[in-house]
DNA sequence: CAATTCCATAGGTTTTTCCTATGGCAGGTA
DNA sequence: TACCTGCCATAGGAAAAACCTATGGAATTG
């Protein structure tokens, strides 16, 4: 048995089919057809059920498809810890953040780290939690933002405190003049609100319904980009994070804080329990819990 | 990167150097240094330092080694788990045990168990505590019988019960008729102890030291055996597992059980946590665990 | 100082992997 | 029915990788 044995058959299960595969794989479908065979053979029984269409794995197949996995993501693993190892801190790191953290945090974060460490080769993935988690505990991230999640086993979840939510109001507004804005203020406004995708539109729809606050929906968007421009237009209000607070300025919005009991979400640094942590990532993650409690996001309880 | 070139790699780290590791891989000395010199390549720097004697990892190569033995386990596990959902009960297994368990104990068990499954090629590793642990952790053995264990967190250790110590005499001695000796009886008698390699040693040296019993050490044997012909021939007595009985009437000495506070010592089955467990392992745990209830190992606590 | 041990290199051989071309099989379509 | 179409297996030759023997240099040992 063979790495690249192992690549090829985890790449035909998640493909069904060796054609496709081995478009991916940039090999001949020969090359596949091949190796798989000689994987079989090696282990005495079909790991693929071979049909029509494409192809399915067998019960011995499925058996090895979650253990090749695995080891691959180990191999990976090795990789980086091995490479960690040369004294200047170099590479690449790969850092997650949920849609609703990426914009508001992640420039003033990156442009910090990338002038500590300019040989850093620093890429973002802006994904919602559900993907990030799936993508950490692939190996494809290295370390993640996030607010609320369900915690698995293997990802270290570690609270960087609370961001308040506040009200995301055009500069003309009547309220806009406000240093802060009550519950009752809401009441009636028109709302734009975040698709159920995103963590933020399922905590602000919790918040109004605790808070008996009734607002009229009148879209859903997809990104917060769109409800900013929205907003700026005239045609709604949202609650959106402190975060937003400077791009709302700068487009032309303005953004309000709550009076008690001030909405909050909690902002969480998630890292793989079992994975090599490379000293860039530790020493972004030392960032971020920096730039945590530099906004005051660290509350007594947390800190 | 390849398995082979990590199963080198780690060979040439545990023989010190490329030509011990060549014989032990069947393999020509260029051979191994080259693909070596592949993964050192690959990597971005080099995972050996080459001195005048042999070879020793670098930092990178202490990263790795821990890692490739991981990852070479995760193969071999994967091989097994595998093999075993072919429809009848074949392949190996390895069994281990402790000196103290494994003759007075496997014999029967393995010749029940291969009756039932005469497909599977079964092996007995026997070895101290220590070795079997680390064997078990290496993937060497399927499971093992021990007796008092330091718990590791990757082996589920689970109790048996506990077996019973008795005297072993030769059969012509004062006591051999008795049905049961006291501790007072022990006082004084010329005593043939294990070696404390064996935890039986450490075992009968406590309930000595908590029973004040003071006798005459004349002679530390290796192995259980020696002392069973010591003992019958006259030389001293000894504190043995109830499992010896049968062995010791066969070689002409007794086995005489003690008056309370009886001494026992724990009887554990040791098996990976992580490890995938062949239907051939569980069967042969399932077979230990009747045998231990036929024993009466199992006490009300245990149960 | 010679003998030994150990690893690296060179050059050629064997083995493995990969590619192109082709064939068979099943499903869908005219 | 006949005819595509998509998919995988096989065959045979080319490319690549792994391996072996022979040899050389460096440090150690007797």
């Amino acid at each position: 048995m063979e790495l690249h044995q192992l690549r090829y058959f985890v790449t035909v299960v998640e493909a069904g089919g060796f054609s496709r595969a081995a478009v991916r794989l940039h090999v001949a479908q020969p090359s596949l057809s091949q190796q798989i065979a000689k994987l079989e053979q090696e282990l005495g029984q079909p790991l693929l059920d071979r049909l029509p269409r494409g192809v399915v794995p067998t019960e011995a197949g499925r058996r090895l498809y979650d253990r090749a996995r695995r080891i691959l993501a180990e191999v990976a693993d090795a990789t980086r810890c091995v490479a960690d190892c040369r004294e200047s801190l170099e590479g690449r790191l790969v850092v997650g953040a949920i849609p609703t953290i990426a914009p508001g945090l992640l420039p003033r974060l990156l442009a910090e780290f990338s002038e500590q460490h300019p040989k850093v080769d620093v890429q973002v993935v802006e994904e919602v939690t559900e993907r990030l988690l799936q993508r950490l505990d692939e190996g494809q991230i290295d370390l993640a933002l996030a607010s609320t999640v369900d915690v698995q086993t293997a990802i270290h979840c570690e609270p960087l405190g609370k961001e308040p939510l506040g009200l995301l109001l055009p500069a003309r507004h009547a309220l806009a003049r406000r240093r802060q804005v009550t519950w009752t203020d809401l009441q009636g406004e028109k709302a734009l609100v975040l698709s159920e995708l995103h963590c933020l539109a399922r905590q602000v729809n919790e918040f109004c319904k605790t808070r008996s606050v009734r607002w009229h929906v009148w879209f859903q968007a997809a990104h917060l980009g769109t409800i900013l421009e929205m907003v700026a237009n005239g045609v709604g209000v949202s609650l959106v994070p402190q975060l937003f607070a400077p791009i709302a300025n700068a487009r032309g919005c303005r953004w309000i804080p709550l009076d008690a009991p001030r909405p909050e979400r909690d902002i969480n640094l998630l890292l793989h329990n079992l994975r090599y942590r490379t000293r860039a990532t530790l020493a972004f993650a030392a960032l971020v819990r920096r730039a945590a409690q530099r906004l005051g996001w660290m509350t007594e309880a947390t800190k």
